[in-house]
DNA sequence: TAAATAACGTACTGATCGGTATATAATACT
DNA sequence: AGTATTATATACCGATCAGTACGTTATTTA
């Protein structure tokens, strides 16, 4: 019928995911993302609507490549508490290389908006509630293979996981001596026995 | 010498600190301050200097009294393992019981700014420090008292129990079901033996 | 090839942002 | 009482905000 888009829109939308990602809802406008996006402000109203549905999309995408790769990471290994113990030291690996380290968008996002529209805290529930049902299944694994203490309750402990990853997440950003997470890492492992 | 302040400087700030708590950082304006605070613009930029200042007031006056609660909250309880639980619990009971949940202003502070600004980076750490001290110095009043297994490590301890503090607080923000904590605050205290 | 359609770039909108100049009112010291 | 000094309130500053009107360019269909 007419003219055809001349960008990107997925990789488009993934430059305005780590533009979020790295400054937050509020503080991101809408130059800086034209700039890092590599389209025209109005392009923008025409492929994602507003500046809060181009959030919501990145938001999106972020959360469910996030849970395809926790997912992904954790079935490559046959030991379940090996799966955990890598997972959760390549994060703090991941994290400390970078600097500043940004952290986890979707925890960003539940800390900023999540008070102030329920969208957000229905969207960024739902993933912690996704991971906490991944690491459940993992510890069912486990507690099938007779890896893992049969007194074990997977879903209480997965839960408990849960929580300590974003604690991890949110700590690292203020950037604390390694062993401080170190420590929180093997005290954390320490609870799959 | 000359005219005195009609405001009350300590309520001022006490106000600015709700607001910046509720909010953030970038979402609050000016006139967010302005109209909570009872006080026109000039006076803030006479007493606090800029909106960063303002903020950063805000916080160290939320950090030390914070820190000062969960000191004196963790010492009315002989039992150290019943203080950790009762700390927990009550933390856990005040947030459900306001709607919606504003979290911890450092916790929220540290998300929004320590990637974005060194200031805050190590403000936000050095609570956190602290508050892992703090733990710490009640988990060796346990071991003295033979209340605590000796094999326990006390600084690792405390800094998984302070991890486990912030995920607690982050997630509370998306309103997750109550037995989701619940069995997360059961998990965290079993560390304790 | 002509008409219809849609994406593009430019430039603009009113509103709001953080911050301040200025004038007035109130207090303290001489 | 008079003067210096400081807090107050009003009204403003340029800059930037999110969002859009509009004229142009490109592509598809007829």
């Amino acid at each position: 019928m007419a003219r055809q888009r001349e960008f990107d829109e997925e990789k488009a939308l993934d430059a305005a995911m780590h533009v979020f990602w790295e400054k937050g809802f509020e503080a991101t406008s809408l130059s800086d993302l034209t700039s890092r996006m590599g389209i025209q402000r109005p392009s923008i109203y025409a492929a994602f609507g507003d500046k809060k549905g181009l959030f919501e999309a990145a938001l999106r995408k972020y959360t469910s490549s996030h849970a395809a790769y926790v997912r992904a990471n954790l079935q490559t290994n046959s030991s379940v508490k090996e799966a955990f113990r890598a997972f959760f030291e390549h994060m703090v690996e991941k994290e400390y290389e970078n600097s500043p380290s940004w952290g986890c968008f979707c925890i960003n996002s539940m800390v900023e908006l999540s008070p102030h529209d329920e969208k957000f805290e229905i969207l960024t529930r739902e993933h912690q509630m996704y991971l906490s049902v991944i690491f459940q299944e993992t510890i069912e694994r486990g507690l099938r293979s007779g890896e893992l203490d049969a007194g074990i309750n997977a879903k209480g402990l997965a839960q408990t996981l849960v929580v300590s990853l974003i604690g991890l997440t949110v700590i690292m950003k203020s950037r604390p001596e390694r062993s401080f997470v170190d420590n929180s890492v093997k005290g954390t492992l320490s609870l799959l026995g």
